[in-house]
DNA sequence: AGCCAGGCAAGTG
DNA sequence: CACTTGCATGGC
């Protein structure tokens, strides 16, 4: 039952035409769906690098079964990855390796901010994640730090997720809706969830009787898929952005939380509209059909400088 | 000790 | 519609 690990290269674009920065785009706050390998740095011994890892899940790995795979980033022009499948296609996919960089930035509108912003973070990518993880990570976003948010999904997979031994470690997936929507609401208040705990048991709940109606999310028009998104309790304008941009192919979505509010009313005054949901409109419509990226590389900056 | 953290929902005017 | 408040918990 424990087929042999695979290993494979990826050549990713690099330069001032386009690039991709794996520990960028990983650590950048976007993604709770993956980590640090800590203990498995060894295995990339030729390079200071960082490796990162992510159980994927049942319903998109290729052999229908959790798996681990492992990327690192030994060289700005090469990926290296290790899973028990050939996990290139996972990770172009995980990472929209496919995004032409160059022509998202010559599509956003040309002013000295995002031109400063895109210099100091080039190669940051705003990463595609699977859906249920996604979903509940930002209904457990709200009024919580960053780190927070990773502790609380790594207790939801180790508590509900299903183990998977990959090269002699144990790592957990993100429990799927079926697995979540039995865990009792006390119980999710025992991993530190509190006020969120109804919020993800019932949208698991949710989410586990209409899978169906949930994979038709990406395919409706922005504002269709926003307001569906909202249906779910403990989602809201901010929460249903994030799940949109980092989830479900919306690239035009803007995030607004207290960090952008800040930002917008630093960089960006006139579009300021007095309200989260306002000024997410007002972002979406100047910076246009890739808002998204820019709202990313303006929160990735936001402790910069 | 008090304030804030990638908000949301329910209640008020 | 715009605005306020309660909601858990942890870190500084």
């Amino acid at each position: 039952m424990t087929n042999k690990i695979q290993k494979g290269t990826i050549s990713v674009p690099c330069g001032t035409g386009d690039a991709f920065d794996l520990s960028r785009t990983v650590e950048s706050g976007q993604t709770f769906c993956w980590q640090q390998d800590e203990g498995n740095k060894e295995l990339f011994d030729d390079s200071e690098a960082s490796t990162y890892v992510t159980v994927a899940q049942r319903t998109e790995s290729p052999t229908g079964q959790a798996e681990v795979v492992r990327v690192s980033q030994p060289s700005e022009d090469q990926l290296t990855w290790e899973a028990k499948f050939d996990a290139e296609s996972l990770i172009e996919r995980r990472f929209r390796l496919d995004d032409d960089l160059e022509e998202i930035k010559n599509s956003l509108p040309s002013d000295p901010v995002l031109e400063k912003m895109f210099q100091s973070e080039w190669g940051l990518r705003v990463p595609n994640d699977p859906f249920f993880p996604t979903l509940i990570a930002f209904i457990c976003s709200s009024a919580k730090a960053i780190p927070h948010i990773h502790t609380l999904q790594k207790d939801l997979a180790e508590r509900y997720g299903e183990t998977v031994g990959f090269d002699g470690n144990e790592y957990y997936a993100f429990p799927t809706p079926t697995e979540l929507a039995d865990a009792p609401e006390h119980e999710l208040r025992e991993l530190s969830l509190g006020f969120r705990a109804p919020y993800v048991q019932e949208t698991a709940e949710i989410v586990n009787g209409n899978e169906e109606e949930s994979s038709t999310l990406a395919s409706l028009s922005y504002e269709q898929s926003h307001k569906k998104l909202k249906e779910f309790p403990g989602v809201g304008d901010k929460v249903a952005d994030c799940v949109q941009l980092y989830a479900l192919d919306y690239l035009n979505s803007f995030p607004v939380d207290t960090w952008m509010e800040s930002i917008i009313e630093e960089h960006y005054p006139e579009l300021n509209r007095g309200s989260k949901e306002a000024t997410a409109d007002a972002a979406c419509e100047y910076f246009g059909e890739y808002a998204g990226y820019a709202q990313s590389y303006l929160f990735t900056h936001r402790n910069a400088g």
